[in-house]
DNA sequence: TATCATAACGAACGACGTTCGTAAAGAACA
DNA sequence: TGTTCTTTACGAACGTCGTTCGTTATGATA
């Protein structure tokens, strides 16, 4: 057919070229996204959008976008700083690095709803587990005990602040929530009628509520070394 | 202007009429669809579509999808059969009433992951709180103590079961996490590498597991009411 | 019979995750 | 140096989602 001066091929990018993307950059962009918008701003689409390429780029490195939470979240927890070994008593540093697990999720916007519904798989949700099962084991808490021990608080963690900050996600009206209490019948519900303010905890700081129930559980597992092997 | 005959206004609306929606029947159709379909069955559009009507006209009676999740949870904990007020030891009641909790989130796909996401406002999660309270008021477990421990108990029971039932939802492949805690370095991780099997609760029945959990929060309970008020 | 608030609903908007086909880039090899 | 082939980049599109808007029907009230 006819041809133009010299079939000059005319990209069909918008642009020339562009430095190649990355595992590790994709999942520091989103997670940076996530720091600044919160979960509603780690979108495929506008992680893409910070990297300056279209999403359809980003499958080349990550399977699917709850692939990609999954490393965003063991990334997060890379930025753990956990208290030195050997640093103090076990107690100390068992309930240190669950504050400092608390700290990070509340102060990282949508972080504790990543948390909560995706399981991290990588070396530094590993090294968080490796450091909790050392603690328990010097409490003398092994085996069975120990490893769902370490569950347990970890998931105690980010259930705990995933409700506390889901009211500021604005998905639910805390107030609604406090109403429907206040509003209860007394005669049908006694004892939340009597409790209405234990329930929503006064005045009492988060962090207070929090470490009680880290005290709990670290009770009842103490308590359950002694009952069964 | 010009008309025709007599200017017959024809409907645009492909019916001519309908029985009218109600609150109630929106939250009975999602709650089906949720049980038939899992949560992603139970969306406004699929809801609407059971309904034979429209996605926008749910929005007369439900705020929006958030608010419809909290009243198909609540609707969902009315199908609880709470074990008979003074039947048996306070013990008996407390479990029973936390494992027909269990039981009901684990037959209905999705429904684990609604009772993480969303606080349930109605009257049937006030009769679960309120039937906690009283069997942790029979146990001598009472104000503060109470009232955060029924939170704790429940948080416990969605939470396990939103992980347990995470693989069936296809969230995240379990054989992949597995992979990665199988893997991990025995120099690093001596403590992970160790319990490697209970971790992963061998053959355990999650049943068992689940037990476990609540005698380890109960007996954490039982404690912390002896050292402080 | 006229008025008016409520309910129903079609259409559309803007987001989302993901897939597909194709173009560019770079490595391997001749 | 020239050719082949695999990997990476990316525009376009598909189907889905929640939600809003403007309009029409409905049924109670005046």
């Amino acid at each position: 057919m006819i041809n133009g001066p010299k079939r000059t091929i005319i990209s069909r990018r918008a642009r020339p070229a562009k430095e190649p993307l990355s595992h590790e950059q994709i999942v520091q962009t989103a997670y940076r996204l996530l720091e600044d918008e919160g979960l509603p701003g780690m979108t495929m689409r506008k992680i893409a959008k910070a990297l300056d390429t279209g999403p359809s780029s980003l499958y080349v490195y990550v399977k699917n976008a709850q692939e990609l939470n999954a490393y965003v979240m063991d990334y997060a927890l890379g930025q753990l700083q956990l208290p030195q070994e050997h640093d103090g008593p076990w107690k100390t540093r068992l309930f240190g690095a669950l504050e400092a697990y608390f700290e990070l999720l509340q102060h990282r916007p949508g972080l504790a709803e990543l948390a909560v519904t995706t399981i991290p798989a990588g070396v530094n949700a590993l090294s968080l587990t490796e450091y909790l099962l050392s603690a328990l084991h010097e409490a003398g808490i092994v085996s069975r005990s120990a490893a769902w021990g370490a569950d347990l608080f970890m998931f105690y963690v980010s259930s705990f602040l995933y409700e506390k900050t889901s009211e500021a996600r604005g998905t639910m009206p805390m107030p609604l929530i406090q109403e429907t209490y206040r509003s209860a019948d007394p005669a049908r519900f006694p004892h939340i009628a009597r409790l209405q303010q234990e329930i929503f905890s006064g005045n009492i700081e988060a962090r207070e509520r929090f470490r009680w129930g880290l005290e709990v559980i670290l009770q009842g597992l103490l308590q359950a070394k002694q009952d069964n092997a």
